[in-house]
RNA sequence: CUUUUUACCAAUC
């Protein structure tokens, strides 16, 4: 079972879902394993609803899911939006005794803000024991979904006070609140700080924040600049 | 052997 479910992965790793998906079906017997990297690779490769599909056949079969199978279940509902099933499945994670768990709690994170539930977002980080770095980003990034630009900038110096090193998915997530926000002086001095301060190289995800936060501010020459003197190259 | 967060634009809701 092990090698086969190597194979399943292994192929959704390449981008291979048919085949991926071929192994599982042709496998004899298979475990969680073999369900969650099934649903895992669908998730990995933007086929979100065939991952909650797969999701929901794994019911359907009597297999109960298990952390992982949950965490990408929720996964799936964020990226699809899909705020009932979402919720259905947030009361059978708390059933199952599953809600304790970090993979869990920050993809129902992500799943109440990609849903525009930011309150119940907040709810959900506030919930948790001892919350991570996927913690911060996702609700940070939440905020910055739905807009809330000073929210998400507020949350990101929480992170700091609470002595929490940023990464570069916590700034595409400040920055892009800004952007939405219209902050633009912020948003610069974040970008500056991320490199300076934090020695965080930027990614063309960032430049791209910076290029969108002067745009929309009517600053095309600057936005201009930015993109001819970025120091990778611009896609 | 499998898990959660990641910009812009367009489309859809």
């Amino acid at each position: 079972i092990v090698t086969w479910n190597t194979m399943i992965s292994g192929y959704a790793q390449v981008g291979d879902m048919d085949n991926a998906f071929k192994i599982f079906e042709e496998m004899g017997e298979r475990n969680i394993v073999s369900w969650n990297s099934l649903i895992a690779g669908f998730l990995q490769n933007g086929l979100y609803l065939d991952a909650l599909k797969s999701f929901v056949s794994m019911g359907h079969e009597g297999k109960r899911p298990d952390h992982s199978t949950f965490a990408c279940g929720v996964s799936a509902c964020a990226h699809l939006a899909a705020l009932q099933v979402g919720k259905q499945i947030h009361l059978s994670v708390i059933k199952s005794g599953y809600v304790k768990d970090l993979f869990v709690g920050n993809s129902l994170i992500t799943m109440y803000a990609k849903c525009g539930r930011i309150r119940k977002a907040k709810l959900v980080f506030n919930d948790i024991d001892e919350v991570d770095i996927i913690s911060w980003n996702s609700l940070i990034a939440g905020y910055a979904l739905n807009g809330y630009g000073k929210e998400a900038i507020e949350l990101f110096e929480d992170m700091l006070m609470k002595g929490v090193a940023p990464d570069q998915v916590t700034f595409i997530g400040v920055l892009s609140a800004c952007s939405h926000a219209g902050l633009v002086s912020q948003g610069l001095k974040l970008f500056k700080s991320m490199t300076e301060v934090y020695t965080i190289e930027p990614l063309v995800e960032h430049y791209a924040c910076i290029v969108d936060l002067l745009s929309r501010a009517g600053r095309l020459k600057e936005a201009f600049e930015m993109v001819t003197e970025m120091k990778i190259k611009p896609n």
